[in-house]
DNA sequence: CTGAAAGCGCTTACAG
DNA sequence: CTGAAAGCGCTTACAG
C-alpha cells in the first residue's frame, strides 16, 4: 500500500531519510529515525521494490508436503550439509500452491530468489515436474525418472536389491510371498515392485494379486496391514514391505496381536535411515541412504548452479540400494 | 552484471521487449523472444531489481543446522501444515551464515522475503536470538525461554514429567540413578536435568556427578554411552536419557553388548515422535510431540503476522510433556 | 544530519 | 508486435 513518499510525508521528512532508515545507514538523527520507524510500524510498511538476490535452493514438492517422513528428513539433512559452504538457503515449496494465477515456474523462482531446485515428485504429477524442469534454472529430480530428462534425475536403483530380498525369502522356503507398497506410485516404488516380480518370475512363481497390498506409507498403514494379515487365512508367510514406516508399524502391531516375526511371518522392510536397527526384531531390509541421496543431489545442483563440471552423466557414481539381512526373516513355517 | 539495456542492445531489440520477455507477457513475436532468451541465457541475466514479496516463514537456527533429528523433522512437519492455508513458504536459515557483513537481521529478512520466523536456539547463542527478536517481524522461539521475551517463547515444560520419571525409578528401588544429556545446553535440557535433581532431592538422595553423562544427542552418542556403562563397575542401575536418539542408540548397543534392559539397567528415554514404540524393549520415556509443537508455533506466528488476536499469553494452552511407562524399566537388580 | 534532484533498473501506457 | 518515452519506487551523490 504505502510507499516511501507517503511514509516521508506522514513522518515529516524527505524520502531520502526514509530510505536511509530502511537501509540502516548511520547518518540519521535519532529523532528523525524514531519518527520514521513509528510511521513504518504503524503503516506496516514494506518496500515493494528492491534489490533481488537469488540464493535459495528450493526443495519443491509436486504432491503434498510430507516433511515428517524419514525419507524427507534424510534428504533435507543431506541437502543442508552443502548449504553453508555455498552461501545458499533452503526453501520448501509446494509446486501446486506456489504459483499465482497464470504464473510460470520461472516467475515463481525469480520472485522467490530460487537459483536451483530439487524436485520431489510422484507419477501422478509428472506434467508438473516437466514444467519445473523447463524453467530456466538448474533442477535435480529425486525419486523419479522423467523420460527425456534422465540426466536431471537422481534416483537410487532398488530393483536388484529388491529382487535379492525376495530371492532370500524364496531361498528360505516361502511359497506365498506378499508385497506391500504405498498408495502413491513413483519410480522408486516401481523398482521395488519390479524386483519382487523379477524374483518370482525367475523362480517360476506366479504373481498373486491377492498378495499385493497397498496402505499409506505411514506407521498407521503398517499397523493396519498387520491387522489385515492377522484376519485372513491362507495369507502370505513372507512379505516385502516397500516403505520404512509401514514396516515399523507392521512389526509393532504384529507384536501386539501375538503374531510372531519371523516365526509366523517373515518381513523384509525398506529402510532409508537407520530405523532397521531399533526395531524388534531388527529388520531385514532393502536399504538406501536418504541423507547421502540428499547430499549428492545438492552436490550435483550446486555444480550446475556454478557451471562447474556440466556433469553429463550423474550416474558416474550411481547411488545404490543394498539388501541387508537382520532378524525379521526366517524359514517358512512348516504347516 | 548485465542489465535490461545491455541485453536489449545485444539482442537488437528495445528494453521494453526484454522486459516483456522476462514477464511472460504474450505480446512478443517468437523471433524476438528467441533472440532475447538466447542472450539472457548466454549472459545468465537475472534482474537485479524487482517486486519484493514477503511470504516466507523462516525456520532459523542460531547454532548449526540439524535437520536430521526427530525433533526438527517433527517441528518441520508441524510447521508445514499451516503453510499452504496461509500461502506461505518455509525457508531454512542459518543465523550465523545468513548475514552479509554489517547487516542486521531486519535487512536479511527483507532481502529474503521473510515475514515471520521460528527460532531454533540453544543457550550458547542467546545473544543472537535476542538480535533476531529485535528485528521488525513476528518471531516465535522454540526450545528456549529468553528472559524478557517470555511471550515470544513456546516451549514444552518437561520438568515435572522428568521428575515423575525419576520418581518412577526410585519407586522401583533404584539407588544409583544416572542422567545423560546433550553436549549442548538449552532450556529443554535444563528442564529435564531439573526434574532429575528435583526427584533426587525430594527422596533425600545426593546428586552424584559421576552419574551424570554427556554425549552428543545422536544414535552414535547412545552407543558410546552403552559402551561406557558396560566398561565401568558400580555404575548406575537406572538411567534417564534426555535425548531421543541417544536412548535408541543405547538400547541397540546394550543388546549387542549383552547388557540386559531392564534386567541389568533400567532406561527412561526421551521421545518427541513415536520412536519409543519401535525399540526393543519399548522405551519407557518422557514424551513430547514435536509435530504438535511445530503446529502450535506456526499457529501463533501466523496469528501475529496477520495481527489477529495479539495473543498476550501463548501459555493459554500450554504444551505439556508427559511420562509414559513401557518396557525398558524394571526393579533394581538385587546384588 | 538533511532534502532537492539526479539516477537506477525495470515496467507500462501510448502511438504506430 | 514494437520502440521511444513517461513512470514507479527506491537509492545516492551533492550541496548545505
Amino acid at each position: 500500500m504505502a510507499s516511501v513518499r507517503q511514509i516521508a510525508s506522514k513522518a515529516g521528512v524527505s524520502i531520502a531519510t526514509v530510505s536511509r532508515v530502511m537501509n540502516s545507514s548511520a547518518k540519521v538523527s535519532d529523532s528523525a529515525r524514531q519518527k520514521v520507524l513509528d510511521v513504518i510500524n504503524e503503516q506496516r510498511y514494506t518496500p515493494r521494490m528492491g534489490k533481488l538476490s537469488a540464493t535459495n535452493v528450493a526443495y519443491i514438492f509436486t504432491d503434498s508436503i510430507t516433511l515428517g517422513s524419514s525419507y524427507d528428513a534424510g534428504i533435507l539433512a543431506g541437502l543442508s550439509s552443502g548449504l553453508e559452504h555455498n552461501a545458499l538457503d533452503l526453501l520448501i515449496l509446494n509446486a501446486k500452491a506456489c504459483r499465482q494465477p497464470g504464473e510460470q515456474f520461472t516467475d515463481v523462482f525469480r520472485r522467490k530468489g530460487v537459483c536451483g531446485a530439487i524436485v520431489r515428485t510422484t507419477f501422478s504429477s509428472q506434467a508438473m515436474t516437466r514444467a519445473i524442469l523447463d524453467a530456466s534454472i538448474p533442477v535435480v529430480v529425486v525419486g523419479d525418472r522423467i523420460e527425456g530428462y534422465e540426466q536431471y534425475c537422481l534416483d537410487v536403483d532398488s530393483r536388484s536389491a529388491s529382487q535379492e530380498a525376495v530371492e532370500h525369502l524364496i531361498g528360505l522356503g516361502h511359497k506365498r510371498i506378499g508385497f506391500c507398497t504405498n498408495i502413491v506410485d513413483d519410480k522408486d516404488h516401481e523398482d521395488r515392485m519390479g524386483g519382487y516380480t523379477d524374483a518370482l518370475n525367475q523362480a517360476g512363481m506366479d504373481l498373486d494379486s491377492k498378495l499385493v497390498f497397498r496402505v499409506p506409507a505411514t506407521r498407521q498403514g503398517g499397523e493396519q496391514l498387520a491387522r489385515r494379515l492377522a484376519a485372513i487365512s491362507g495369507g502370505p508367510t513372507a512379505l516385502f514391505v516397500a516403505d520404512p514406516a509401514t514396516g515399523v508399524g507392521l512389526l509393532t502391531e504384529a507384536r501386539n496381536l501375538g503374531l510372531s516375526v519371523p516365526g509366523d511371518i517373515s518381513v523384509v522392510g525398506f529402510d532409508d535411515s537407520e530405523a532397521r536397527y531399533s526395531t524388534a526384531p531388527q529388520l531385514t531390509a532393502v536399504c538406501q541412504d536418504a541423507q547421502h541421496l540428499g547430499g549428492e543431489a545438492m552436490r550435483l545442483l550446486t555444480a550446475r548452479i556454478s557451471c562447474q563440471a556440466p556433469s553429463p552423466d550423474p550416474a558416474a557414481g550411481p547411488l545404490r540400494a543394498w539388501f541387508e539381512v537382520n532378524a525379521s526373516t526366517g524359514p517358512a513355517p512348516t504347516t
